[in-house]
DNA sequence: TAGGCCATCTGGTCCT
DNA sequence: AGGACCAGATGGCCTA
């Protein structure tokens, strides 16, 4: 690079490339803001937002493809097929599951072809149809175990929720309101310091105990319990896209 | 300190 | 020819 005019032509180029990686980031900035668990701290890595982002997509066309909605654990679970640790306990904390028993049903998964260690938490209506992403092996519905019992937690927290307290319109101006495609809602993290002054969006946090491990899920706290826990989870903020999905049909 | 993640630079290849 | 795209190399930052 001597020459200082293939110099100049290799600036530009080298430019342009920078451009270029930038124009595909933000992409990938918008990608994170719309799969489950987006958070501006504790951002997903590259490699995982696409994971998550594939298997998100799968799930949520095997629910509309078989028109029932799966238990909330075996859902996240299809979420987190192939995600790192960290992500998956991301992804879990998010939506409250019990960490200990998630994992649990993870571990192993490695062995794509041997027989899915959660799939004990299968609950017994299933339909058959629905069995995991592409590439991750096969569910086993033979067993009649009790399903796992998140939906009624789950929604009589969110239909004890005034419907002002969804609303968006508490966020600042800086902040961005929840993304809604075809009215299916990203998960949301805010930033730590809205917490004091928004702790009551409601439909955008997710429920947690207000001490004690992840794992020792109970739903429907106040506020100030809300706060502590998200703090605790990474900020984590659950959005109305797994609202939506367990509770349209 | 090792490993993971990332941004940037760089040269090669493909496309218009 | 010029730009887009791609993958390898490199170094910085962060975390366990």
């Amino acid at each position: 690079m001597k020459n200082p005019e293939s110099f100049s032509k290799r600036q530009e180029a080298n430019a342009r490339e920078r451009n270029r990686m930038h124009g595909l980031n933000d992409a990938l900035d918008n990608l994170r803001k719309v799969v489950p668990c987006y958070s501006k701290t504790q951002k997903l890595s590259k490699i995982e937002t696409l994971r998550l982002a594939k298997n998100y997509i799968w799930a949520l066309s095997e629910i509309l493809r078989i028109g029932k909605r799966p238990d909330l654990l075996t859902f996240v679970q299809n979420l987190c097929k192939g995600l790192s640790q960290p992500t998956t306990n991301l992804v879990a904390g998010c939506l409250q599951l019990n960490a200990r028993s998630f994992l649990m049903g993870q571990a192993g998964e490695g062995a794509h072809h041997a027989r899915s260690p959660y799939s004990t938490f299968y609950p017994p209506y299933h339909s058959p149809e629905l069995g995991t992403p592409p590439g991750h092996g096969t569910l086993d519905n033979s067993k009649s175990m009790k399903p796992y019992n998140y939906c009624s937690a789950y929604e009589s927290f969110y239909e004890s929720t005034s419907p002002e307290c969804a609303s968006p319109q508490f966020e600042g101006p800086l902040s961005p309101p929840p993304i809604n495609y075809n009215g299916i809602f990203s998960l949301k993290q805010e930033e730590s310091l809205d917490y004091g002054k928004n702790y009551n969006y409601g439909m955008h946090y997710c429920a947690v105990p207000p001490r004690g491990p992840l794992g020792q899920s109970s739903i429907g706290h106040s506020p100030p319990h809300l706060i502590k826990s998200e703090q605790m989870l990474g900020h984590c903020v659950i959005g109305t896209t797994l609202f939506n999905v367990f509770t349209s049909f």
